[in-house]
RNA sequence: GCAGCUGUGGCGGAAUUGGUAGACGCGUUAGACUAAGGAUCUAAUGCCCAAUUAGCGGCCUGCGAGUUCGAGUCUCGCCAGCUGCACCA
């Protein structure tokens, strides 16, 4: 027997398995489908680290087994190419990003076929490419048509480093995502998304999905639907509306507050007695960024207004009315009325300004704390609505806000709209053009893609504008609708554009019709299977079903949702237990460890690592017990005999691992499944034998962890053809239990031993067992059966006294 | 602050969902082979007692209570950690 040298054996097969195009998903549409999906990566500088195979691995194995199991499969790679880092590295370097990304692109493969991934590598794509981008612009097209994209002057988060505006979901505690510089305020001319006009549908359809629940959780409190009601309150003879969530507290309002932005604010000018201190506020708030107001949350600040009443639509009662910023313009009506008795805030705000507070739901302490419990509290001190639930008090006082007209249900969400325009090179052009006398006109599709001209610099401008801005022969057109003169638009879409809709192309990746055929749209969707981060949760997840629900509703895709099934890998930390990063000096680079080991030992300890869904530390050791069982695996070749069949003190146990490992690899337990396939090798080096028949079936459920050992072996132990030929092992549920079983005694609650019982025997015969055995007797002697407990399979329990 | 999740050996982690806690791997210890072992093989390995012919001993799943014949698993109350949201009315 040779040796087992992964260096040799894995190049073979992986040029055997790709000049054979053996993982290529075939047209063959007869055979059903499997779609699995990992994200595909940003080709950074770095290139790979041990992190990014595990989804990979992850996935890879569901695509082999799925394989085995005889469906046509579809395990896609590509690019997700444009960015920031590629372009900064342009600017500083004075390179093409398109050669930056060429070169990174080509490191990134050679790491990944490294590794032996059975992608269909016919498929890969690049959002880069015009043949790619040309679709992204088209759909882009398709929204703006739908008016779904539209321009707006508004507040953006800008990031000075940057020099570019950022989602809200970019932002983390105030600060870009990116580069962890503080954000600011600015006001620019930004394209939008109306992602909101999703929101109820991106949350009503979850319920359909198979998500893994914090998924949903994200994404719904990302949407933040909440409902409630809007109600006019009449405020120095004019009308001013409020959005609350509890209508069934409108008896106790005490007073009311406006954002400092309102745009009331400015018209009652005259009106403020106090308008200078109200200035002054004003102008104190619009200086604190975001992250400030709300990192300062705990103390209330606010200016009353002189001169300025209120009137409860209810009681009629004159309330004052306050600016602070606590309440925010851009959610509900950005004023509110205030329940100091039943909301956290509004009790803080008014124990700092000695206002005061009527209690309208009983079942709390409004002295020492806002009681703000939904499920027990009573309506009281409200008129009509005493004695009401609070859920029936809403709904009660709606009805009645309604049929007086001054007020009515709403529902309202923390979503906002997504700005979609970047400032930035390295990024699709928007295929749009601006005419004097017709606004914003598209391109026609004959003109897509419109293509990234090539510009001297790559550095934004002076203001923020974009380099293309700077290209007056290619800014300078015509305007497709009338002919007259029109300017482009020189912003670009953000890296989120590319990667909404990349699934898609994969099903007909070189189509030029469209951007996938209706019959490769029809067969392969949805996306069965996609694993990727939790950190693309509020942000690609939640776009790419945006764009998928929108060309449903379009008629361009078959299916709601893009994806039927997702789940969400942990993270690998470096050895010290902290996040991998070149600057703690603790980052693995997988080419040393395929190097050292080979590519099925990095793969095995991928999986094996330990929980799939949570975070981990590397661990060289553990690298080295999985080498250890690979070659522990191999060497059962010595152990060989010419049986082909599987002999029948192992039955049970081939049975019962087939089983686990079929069950385990659906529901994320790698790192079980490989366990159960360590203890199978075990009991083959304790009998110093193994079967033909017992060989393969390790092999096979081995080959989606550790594909080219098994290969090997299959072929060095002439089993005939090759694994990626074979059928997945099954296993028989009756063969998965011993026919004499060990069943674990108890006496008082407590294991004293166990008994030797056919695995159907009955309370009598384990108890008869039990009497057999002097030791167990003596447990018992002289002493009163009370109870006898009897599971069977599962335990014996006597309570004696 | 609010919500959710999680707490099991020296470490990563198992436990058929209420039934012998610690599978599997790492590490450690002893032995074998050896010129040598950071290779390989064999055995032991939760903790505490006992031990040259010495155990079907006791204690163990963050802490404290409870339900049950039986609790890592269920309930209640603490404590700690992680994640998400963060003035969204």
């Amino acid at each position: 027997m040779k040796e087992y040298d992964p260096s040799s054996i894995e190049k073979k097969w992986q040029d055997h398995w790709e000049a054979n195009g053996v993982f290529h998903a075939t047209n063959d549409q007869t055979k059903p489908k499997y779609y699995a999906l990992i994200e595909f990566p940003y080709p950074s500088g770095q290139g790979l680290h041990v992190g990014h195979p595990r989804p990979y691995t992850a996935m890879d194995i569901v695509s082999r087994k799925r394989r085995l199991q005889g469906y046509n499969v579809l395990f896609p790679i590509g690019w997700d190419a444009f960015g920031l880092p590629t372009e900064n590295y342009a600017i500083q370097n004075k390179v093409h990003p398109k050669l930056v990304t060429e070169r990174n692109v080509a490191h990134f493969k050679q790491q990944m076929q490294s590794i032996g991934f059975s992608f269909d590598w016919s498929r890969e794509i690049n959002t880069t490419d015009p043949d790619y981008y040309k679709w992204t612009q088209w759909i882009f097209l398709q929204m703006f048509k739908h008016g779904l994209a539209y321009k707006k002057e508004m507040a953006v988060n800008w990031c000075p480093s940057c020099k570019v505006g950022l989602a809200n979901e970019e932002v983390v505690d105030g600060c870009c995502e990116r580069c962890g510089t503080q954000v600011e305020r600015r006001m620019r001319s930004q394209w939008m998304l109306a992602i909101t006009k999703y929101a109820d549908r991106l949350i009503d359809d979850l319920e359909d999905v198979d998500y893994i629940e914090r998924v949903k959780v994200q994404q719904r409190n990302w949407i933040g639907r909440s409902e409630g009601a809007e109600v006019d309150f009449t405020v120095n003879g004019k009308t001013m509306t409020i959005y609350t969530t509890r209508p069934d507290t409108l008896f106790g309002v005490t007073y009311m507050v406006m954002s400092p932005e309102h745009p009331y604010l400015a018209e009652w000018k005259d009106q403020i007695l106090n308008y200078d201190e109200v200035l002054a506020y004003q102008k104190n708030a619009a200086a604190k960024s975001d992250f400030e107001r709300t990192e300062l949350a705990k103390d209330k600040t606010g200016v009353v207004l002189k001169g300025i009443t209120a009137i409860n639509p209810v009681t009629e009662e004159e309330i004052p009315v306050y600016v602070s910023d606590y309440v925010l313009m851009s959610y509900g009506t950005g004023a509110i009325m205030a329940v100091p008795a039943h909301d956290t805030r509004d009790w803080e705000f008014a124990k700092k300004f000695g206002l005061p507070m009527h209690e309208v739901v009983a079942g709390g302490n409004i002295n020492e704390a806002a009681f703000t419990d939904i499920e027990t509290g009573t309506l009281v001190n409200s008129g009509f609505l005493n004695g009401l639930s609070v859920e029936e008090a809403k709904k009660k006082i709606t009805e009645w806000l309604t049929e007086k007209g001054i007020g009515h249900k709403k529902i309202n969400f923390k979503l906002r709209d997504w700005i979609f325009s970047r400032q930035r090179y390295w990024g699709e052009p928007i295929p749009l053009v601006q005419c004097e006398k017709c606004g914003w006109v598209a391109l026609p599709e004959s003109e897509l893609p419109l293509l990234l001209p090539e510009v001297e610099s790559y550095e934004p401008g002076p203001n923020g504008e974009s380099p293309l801005a700077a290209m007056t022969d290619w800014v300078n057109t015509t305007c497709p609708c009338c002919g007259g003169p029109a300017k482009r638009e020189t912003d670009t879409m953000p890296q989120w554009a590319g990667s909404s809709w990349y699934f898609l192309r994969y099903m007909d990746p070189s189509n030029h019709d469209a951007l996938a055929s209706a019959e490769a749209l029809k067969y392969w969707s949805p996306v069965d299977w996609y694993n990727g981060g939790m950190e693309h949760t509020t942000l690609h997840l939640l776009y790419s079903r945006f764009w998928h629900k929108f060309l449903y509703d379009i008629g361009v895709v078959p299916t709601k949702e893009p994806y039927q099934k997702r789940t969400s890998h942990g993270m690998i930390l470096g050895s010290n237990n902290e996040k991998m990063s070149k600057s703690r000096g603790n980052v693995v680079n997988p080419d040393e460890v395929v190097a050292t080991y080979g590519a099925d030992t990095l793969r095995l300890y991928e999986m094996f690592i330990g929980d799939f869904e949570k975070a981990v530390p590397w661990s060289e050791n553990g690298v080295k017990g999985c080498r250890r069982f690979l070659e522990r695996v191999w060497k059962l070749q010595d152990f060989l005999t010419d049986e082909e069949g599987i002999s029948k003190d192992l039955e049970t146990l081939i049975h019962q691992t087939i089983r686990k490992v079929s069950q385990d690899d659906e529901t994320l337990k790698f790192n079980t499944a490989i366990a159960a396939m360590m203890s199978l090798v075990n009991a083959f080096y304790n009998k110093k034998q193994v079967t033909r028949g017992e060989l393969r079936v390790l092999l096979l459920l081995l080959n989606p962890d550790a594909p080219h050992i098994t290969e090997e072996m299959w072929e060095e132990c002439g089993f005939g053809g090759h694994v990626y030929e074979q059928k997945w092992p099954e296993w028989d549920e009756a063969k998965t239990v011993e026919d004499m079983i060990t069943l674990a005694v108890q006496v008082n609650g407590k294991s004293r031993g166990t008994i030797q019982i056919p695995k159907e025997a009955g309370k009598d015969e384990a108890m008869a067992a039990f009497h057999a055995d002097p030791r167990l007797e003596a447990l018992i002697a002289g002493k009163q059966i009370v109870k006898e407990i009897f599971v069977p399979g599962r335990i014996m329990n006597l309570v004696v006294r």
